[in-house]
DNA sequence: AGCAACCGTGTTTTT
DNA sequence: CACGGTTGCT
């Protein structure tokens, strides 16, 4: 990138007062842009850099940005308040929960301890798990908090929605039980809190009067109207996106934020950063005809000095198999003839089930790589169990982590016994904890209490342990007391043996946290840990290549990438096919996926892959058909190599079945409509636990076809036919 | 209480 | 296929 900003960077920077939206194309240099803005407002304008609150969805992006304005500003950038939107949360309500009837000490539940929860209230309303999945639950009540729904205002229009409501009702009561709240909650909660506390609102408007915004199109309702609330009057007010690379739709991001900004803020400035720093201009012209399509979106004109560039290839192989050696073939290839550094690649893919295969050979290749967004560490069992233990200690409310580490590690407290404790719990109205000491009045025989009574004092004594030793230190202590370590060491296994090096590792994090930190404790690094992503922790990645989902691809950039799955079903993902608005936002996730890309972009399909196990054929991706012809380089693996000798596949073994008629036509295949289709549209049907329904609509075919019915009593449901059951009655 | 074997079920994306 | 959840056995 010019070392110097261009006139609308320059104009972006500059414009500090008012609303201002800046359209930021991708590799369109926004971080620098942003990363300006906030030095100019401090250096030039003399705004006080603690007036100047910066939020991002990530913490590597608010980490980032930080980074880079220390380098201009010295120390003086320690006073801008840069944080996510969720860390921003957990930082007002540490400080004002009270006000909203939660104790400071609260705890945070991450997604399973959510999940958890629900399945709790479920069970306590006596719901049919079948019918109120857990999961539906919980988007359902997540997508409420996203759109500050309460309880008492959520929809019970239908059968289901009634039943949800109670759910919610439930739910959020035990959660104030526990003194606890959930991801939605810490947006939530927050809104409340200036909505309903204006001298707070005050306090917040006087101290922060200049707030940006990154990534935009990716706030969701809650976020807008926090935003909306700290903005007041003075509406100094910098959001900076791009509705081309909004993804997050399902997550409760409203696209209309950014689109109707301007009817919103009146008055506001429009600036519109269309030169692109990052990719060749063939790669550019791709991407840009495949989010063309989409209506009602800003336009916009990126365009780019970099070369044209290598043409696009776009590559077929006749299995899931040989586009994962064509991929890992071709890495090698460049690396001979160019001097790139693994973590100069990327392997994207639009869902994690689609790493395996990848991996498969890459471990055959002997060549290193790393999964981003795998298996989170903080999601490990052993982390999750000493977190509790922490957790408990840090909110004694806390029955749920509680529970958790009851009886971990095993000593003697059965679920009967965790039962007649909960029972006792509820009729005294104490936390679980505070019941502990009155085990034999809950009916518990005097062994089983007396193992209650010692794990009671094992709390007591971490307590102490808690005041008295460097927190590093007491998280080793507290594993080794509770008996956590040696019950590991006692496995004698190899999965014993890597979950201790977790452990181990666990201290480390807690150790470098204290050096990190100017005043280090317990709630604070919980609450750190509670609001860290995979994205964040980054190691020394260099000398692998870098796997991963397309939504975890945004915002970063590589030299060479490899887009695989394109296939329709993958991409545009099978479940998007419902409505145009899904289907947009296949697009831009394409589109995201392709702008990621510096010098060199490959598709990859494959004419048949295994799915679950079995056989699955899909079309190209409809997407592939909106590219340039004359800037694709087509590469299809010929039908005739299959058993030969190829580059790819020298020492497969392949299971290769009849080849179905639709190879015939290497080109893209027109949709056409299955004629084996027993489900008709309007035909009526019968299911083992819905009942009576009628069919409203089917889509795709064989093994994914999927279909909608209307069931009279449980509503509209989308099925998978092959798992359905479904009688059809005609 | 703890484990093994089984079953049914369902697959997007995650701060 | 793979996982979670449940059952049934020791």
């Amino acid at each position: 990138m010019s070392a110097r900003l261009n006139p609308e960077q320059q104009r972006a920077v500059e414009t500090t007062e008012g609303p201002v939206l800046i359209f930021a194309g991708a590799g369109s240099g926004k971080t620098r842009v942003l990363v300006h803005r906030i030095a100019y407002m401090v250096q030039e304008r003399g705004i006080s850099p603690w007036q100047i609150f910066a939020v991002t969805f990530t913490n590597k992006a608010a980490g980032e940005m930080r980074e880079r304005i220390e380098r201009i500003l010295g120390e003086g950038a320690k006073d801008v308040w840069i944080s996510t939107f969720h860390s921003a949360g957990v930082r007002i309500l540490r400080r004002h929960i009270e006000k909203l009837g939660y104790g400071k000490a609260f705890v945070i539940y991450d997604d399973s301890d959510q999940m958890t929860l629900i399945k709790k209230c479920l069970e306590e309303l006596g719901l049919n798990p079948k019918i109120f999945s857990p999961r539906s639950v919980q988007s359902r009540i997540d997508a409420a908090k996203n759109e500050l729904i309460q309880p008492k205002d959520f929809s019970q229009d239908d059968f289901f929605g009634e039943r949800v409501a109670k759910v919610y009702e439930l739910y959020q009561k035990k959660l104030i039980e526990n003194n606890a709240v959930d991801f939605g909650d810490l947006l939530l909660l927050p809104v409340r809190l200036l909505e309903e506390h204006p001298q707070v609102l005050a306090e917040f408007r006087h101290r922060l009067r200049y707030l940006m915004v990154d990534e935009y199109q990716d706030t969701n309702h809650a976020q807008y109207r926090l935003i909306k609330l700290l903005a007041g009057e003075r509406r100094n007010l910098c959001v900076v996106g791009d509705d081309d690379q909004s993804i997050y739709r399902w997550r409760g991001a409203d696209i209309r934020n950014i689109l109707e900004f301007e009817k919103d803020f009146p008055n506001c400035q429009v600036i519109k950063l269309e030169q692109n720093y990052r990719s060749t201009k063939n790669i550019l012209a791709a991407a840009g005809e495949v989010v063309k399509a989409i209506a009602g979106r800003c336009e916009k004109t990126l365009w780019t000095d970099n070369d044209a560039g290598e043409k696009i290839v776009y590559f077929t192989g006749p299995t899931d198999k040989h586009e994962a050696q064509y991929v890992v073939a071709e890495i090698q290839k460049i690396r001979e003839k160019m001097d790139l550094k693994l973590s100069e690649f990327a392997i994207f893919y639009r869902t994690n089930a689609q790493s395996r295969i990848f991996e498969d050979e890459l471990r055959k290749q002997n060549m290193p790589y790393v999964i981003f967004g795998g298996v989170r560490f903080y999601d490990r069992m052993e982390i999750k169990d000493i977190l509790a233990y922490l957790w408990v200690l840090a909110n004694p409310a806390d029955s749920l982590h509680l529970r958790r580490i009851l009886n971990v590690p095993a000593r003697g407290i059965g679920d009967v016994t965790v039962e007649k404790l909960e029972k006792l719990a509820a009729e005294r109205g104490l936390s679980l904890l505070e019941t502990l000491p009155f085990a034999s009045e809950a009916g518990i025989a005097s062994g089983t209490a007396k193992k209650i009574a010692t794990f009671h004092q094992l709390i007591q004594t971490l307590k102490t342990y808690q005041t008295t030793e460097p927190l590093d230190h007491f998280v080793k202590t507290l594993m080794e007391q509770s008996g956590y370590i040696e019950s590991l060491k006692a496995e004698q296994t190899i999965e014993a043996e890597s979950r201790l090096e977790n452990l181990e590792e666990l201290v480390n994090v807690v150790a470098d946290y204290m050096t990190s930190t100017e005043e280090p404790s317990l709630e604070a690094f919980l609450d750190q840990v509670a609001l860290v992503s995979d994205l964040d922790q980054a190691a020394d990645r260099s000398l692998s290549l870098p796997l991963m989902t397309l939504h975890l691809a945004k915002g970063l950039e590589f030299e060479v990438v490899f887009f695989v799955g394109m296939e329709e079903g993958i991409l545009p993902h099978i479940r998007s096919f419902d409505t145009l608005e899904e289907m947009d936002e296949e697009r831009r996730i394409t589109y995201v996926g392709m702008t990621r890309a510096k010098k060199h972009l490959y598709l990859t399909n494959a004419l048949k892959r295994r799915v679950f196990g079995n056989d699955q054929y899909n079309l190209p991706s409809r997407f592939l058909e909106d590219l340039p012809q004359d800037i694709v380089q087509r590469i299809e693996m010929p039908y005739e190599s299959f058993g030969g000798r190829t580059a790819w596949n020298q020492d497969r073994d392949d299971d290769w079945d009849e080849a179905p008629a639709s190879w015939a036509s290497p080109k893209p295949i027109p949709r056409k409509e299955d004629p084996n289709n027993p489900y008709k549209i309007g035909a009526k049907v019968r299911h083992p636990i819905f009942g009576v329904g009628t069919i409203r609509d089917c889509e795709g075919n064989e093994d994914n076809r999927k279909i909608t019915v209307a069931f009279s009593e449980v509503g509209q449901k989308k099925l998978i036919a092959k798992f359905s059951n479904l009688t059809i009655l005609g």
